[in-house]
RNA sequence: GUGGAUGUAGCUCAGCCGGUAGAGCUCCGGAUUGUGGAUCCGGCGGUCGCGGGUUCAAGUCCCGUCAUCCACCCCA
């Protein structure tokens, strides 16, 4: 038997460095006044059609879209934001102080060909913030992530950064590009004539040098901005400034959900190989308004939990491995008890403490309590119960010393 | 969904021109009657991914299939 395709165990090895990029990532939340939600693990299927959109590739082909016992059309979530305005609708959230600040960490499956630093369940971390259009908020946003990134030390990072304007000046730069597209006609590669006629602006996703080339004369939505998007947009510039955190303005910015309105932005680690991007998000006006809600302006960003990992990894990073307290040896059968009752204490005291369960000998529990990474040793049979003094060893000097078994819990607690 | 590479012990791998499977690490034990991190010795551990085919004989050759990895598509 084998885990389902795209799927995989955390091991406990692999524990430490994830908690520590979850726990940055609280920290960085709470500090900037985020409250922490969950969503379900699957929404109606509905959701997603409407807030992702049908011509993104995730509706298209990658959902994982069942139906339940009842007869409902149900999809496990292939990304965050939607889930989070469904909740922020659903519980009336535009009664509270705007803008509300949430942030999340979840699974999201997509029905994808698994490859490096890409699996069918993902955790991502992200945040929203729902109920204000200032270009502030957007600058917060991508300073969050880049705080996260730089506390975690994630190597070589890269953002980009674009504008998809609005309903007022988007519709309008779509017609241009259509001509434009027309214009240059059967020289585009075949994806690309595809990309044409679906969903224009995933030209600029492609990586046929061909199209490359053709596509650098092609009109850009971030240069026809209308003057509010375009008033907007500087903002968000001026802040990224003002932060001094380097980006680069890039028109082929695309982002993979048709919700994104103005700002957009990207992380990269060029450490990744193909599956580069990071982290990345953006700005939502109309997404709370076309789930159903009074309209509301939101932006957000998700970062996916396997790739700063492995970014982290790339760089060498490697936390320090956990170890316990005590690890208390059972040298006779009577002192079971004995050990079963210091054990229980310490664990009560909040001193961590193992013992054997294996029958190992005197030296493979000596070297059990090391591989244990136990700070003290402690040793209980015949000679301890004879004597009444159990023998304590200090696993870094060596150093041994009898302590009463009377008061032994108590010696012990004295030592952290 | 498309293309390429790879599947042998828990892990990392070797296995020649086809002749009935090996090493290192880990684990357990011994050298050291009850003392770790070093060394030496021994032991446990394998449906050779799975299913067919060729052959006297297949881990080895052929076909299929599944899985993993890498890339495309797309995305975290």
């Amino acid at each position: 038997m084998q885990g389902p395709k795209g799927t995989y165990d955390v091991l406990p090895a692999a524990q430490a460095l994830r908690e520590q990029v979850i726990d940055v990532a609280a920290a960085i939340f709470r500090t900037a006044a985020y409250e922490h939600i969950n969503t379900p693990a699957f929404e109606d299927t509905e959701l997603f059609v409407r807030g992702v959109g049908t011509s993104s590739d995730i509706v298209r082909k990658e959902m994982y879209s069942f139906e339940d016992k009842g007869g409902r059309s149900l999809t496990l979530k292939p990304e965050g934001t939607a889930p989070v305005v469904r909740a922020y609708v659903q519980h009336g959230m535009h009664k509270l102080p705007q803008p509300v600040k949430l942030w999340y960490l979840e699974r999201m499956y997509r029905f994808e060909r698994p490859q490096a630093g890409r699996y069918r369940e993902h955790y991502q971390l992200g945040a929203e913030a729902i109920g204000s259009g200032d270009a502030a908020l957007d600058a917060e946003m991508i300073m969050m992530l880049s705080q996260l990134y730089e506390v975690l030390g994630v190597p070589d990072v890269e953002l980009r950064l674009s504008s998809m304007g609005d309903r007022e000046c988007r519709p309008p730069y779509l017609e241009r590009l259509k001509l434009y597209l027309e214009g240059v006609g059967d020289a585009l590669c075949r994806d690309c004539q595809e990309r044409a006629k679906l969903n224009p602006l995933r030209v600029f996703d492609c990586k046929n040098e061909n199209c490359i080339s053709l596509l650098g004369e092609a009109p850009k939505l971030v240069d026809n901005l209308c003057p509010s998007c375009q008033k907007h947009f500087d903002e968000v510039r001026g802040y990224l400034d003002l932060f001094r955190r380097s980006y680069r303005v890039d028109g082929t910015l695309v982002r993979g959900f048709d919700y994104y309105t103005r700002t957009t932005f990207e992380y990269e680690c060029a450490r990744l190989g193909a599956q580069k991007g990071i982290g990345g998000g953006g700005r939502y006006d109309n997404l709370v308004e076309e789930i159903g809600g009074q309209p509301a302006p939101a932006t957000g960003f998700g970062t996916g939990l396997e790739r700063i990992v492995l970014a982290l990894e790339s760089a060498g990073i490697t936390p320090a491995p956990p170890g316990i307290d005590v690890f208390i040896m059972v040298l006779a059968e009577e002192a079971r008890p004995r050990v079963m009752q210091a054990l229980h204490r310490l664990r009560g005291l909040g001193i961590s403490a193992d013992t054997d369960y294996a029958g190992r000998k005197a030296k493979g529990q000596m070297k059990q309590a090391n591989r244990l990474n136990a700070r003290f040793a402690v040793i209980i049979g015949e000679d301890e119960l004879a004597s009444g003094a159990a023998t304590v060893r200090d696993m870094g000097s060596g150093e041994q010393e009898s302590v009463a078994l009377d008061g032994l819990e108590q010696n012990l607690s004295e030592r952290f």
